[in-house]
DNA sequence: AAATAGTATTTCAAGCTCAAACTTTTTTTG
DNA sequence: CAAAAAAAGTTTGAGCTTGAAATACTATTT
């Protein structure tokens, strides 16, 4: 079922499936910006931070031995000058250092100082809290039913992959 | 069944649920951002429009009688002055018109132009057809199993509602 | 009627975002 | 090895985004 190649007739094409499937995207969107916005709003509140930064951190903090610049926009599928100006800003708070990397001078590598592993410890903290409350309708079994089903798209991640790589 | 108030047992608090919750948060976050940044580009390539000119454009399609500047932001869910600048840009492609309301000096309406109107329903249709594909995993009935859950964290729109009117 | 409160919108400063152009350095290749 | 290609980052210009302050009205209160 659901055969991508088989699925042009003419029903199809313009039926159900189709205004199901925009219907479904525009309730996800406005659910996701709802809760974006509200990590937006008490992180600003509480921590005096952004949600950009927040998701440098994050990715920062699984990776003790530091992200190359290019590591870390492909992790966060945001543009390169993008997240120079985030890590500039990060610098300048002592929340993150860029250590030369020895066998290239292109490249650096982007690191939590000890400062900002604390910082983003306590952010963290408050963040799952947050995600909890927010989405506390929802509870453990519905929550991975709707993780596998968002797994389900994974496909077109590789398409543009694949475009991109040609 | 989950109610909010009496969750608050350690098990729970630090348990699956907060867990499954965060990733399935993490995961919606990645799809819709995925979604998001393909209709970016296909807009850009195909339309040279921005996704924000088309939510513009697509609440003011609903609209034929106009919207005003607060209902249009309130609608979007963005900020008063970022529609400003937006609609700003769109008046000077044509696209949209501001348009006195009589009884009120300070309010205006906008509305598409025919210009606008046109350029919208090809914008539309493309749109239409490229969620149609990018979620083409998901068929009818997923579709609609998904919308309607999310559907159900209706809830702390409300919150934000009530928080914003106090 | 004057003062006050409330509404509609714009302006502002700071930061986020992208694509494209550019610099520097490394790798590949003729 | 020298030239060309590729890779890592930054810069740039335009646009998006927010919250807060300012502006210009309208409505209410005294």
């Amino acid at each position: 079922m659901a055969q991508r190649g088989t699925e042009t007739t003419p029903e199809n094409r313009a039926g159900d499936a189709s205004k199901a499937r925009l219907r479904m995207w525009l309730r996800m969107l406005k659910r996701t910006r709802m809760v974006e916005s509200q990590l937006r709003e008490r992180l600003r509140a509480q921590f005096d931070t952004t949600l950009p930064r927040f998701d440098v951190m994050a990715a920062l903090a699984r990776y003790e031995n530091g992200l190359k610049m290019s590591a870390l926009s492909g992790i966060l599928r945001v543009s390169n000058g993008n997240v120079t100006g985030i890590i500039d800003r990060l610098v300048e708070d002592g929340i993150v250092v860029r250590v030369q990397v020895p066998g290239d001078r292109r490249a650096s590598l982007v690191r939590l100082t000890r400062k900002g592993q604390e910082e983003f410890a306590r952010q963290a903290t408050a963040h799952e809290t947050w995600i909890d409350e927010l989405l506390a309708d929802f509870d453990a079994t519905e929550a991975d039913t709707l993780s596998e089903r968002f797994d389900a798209v994974e496909r077109f991640d590789a398409v543009t992959q694949r475009e991109k790589t040609k």
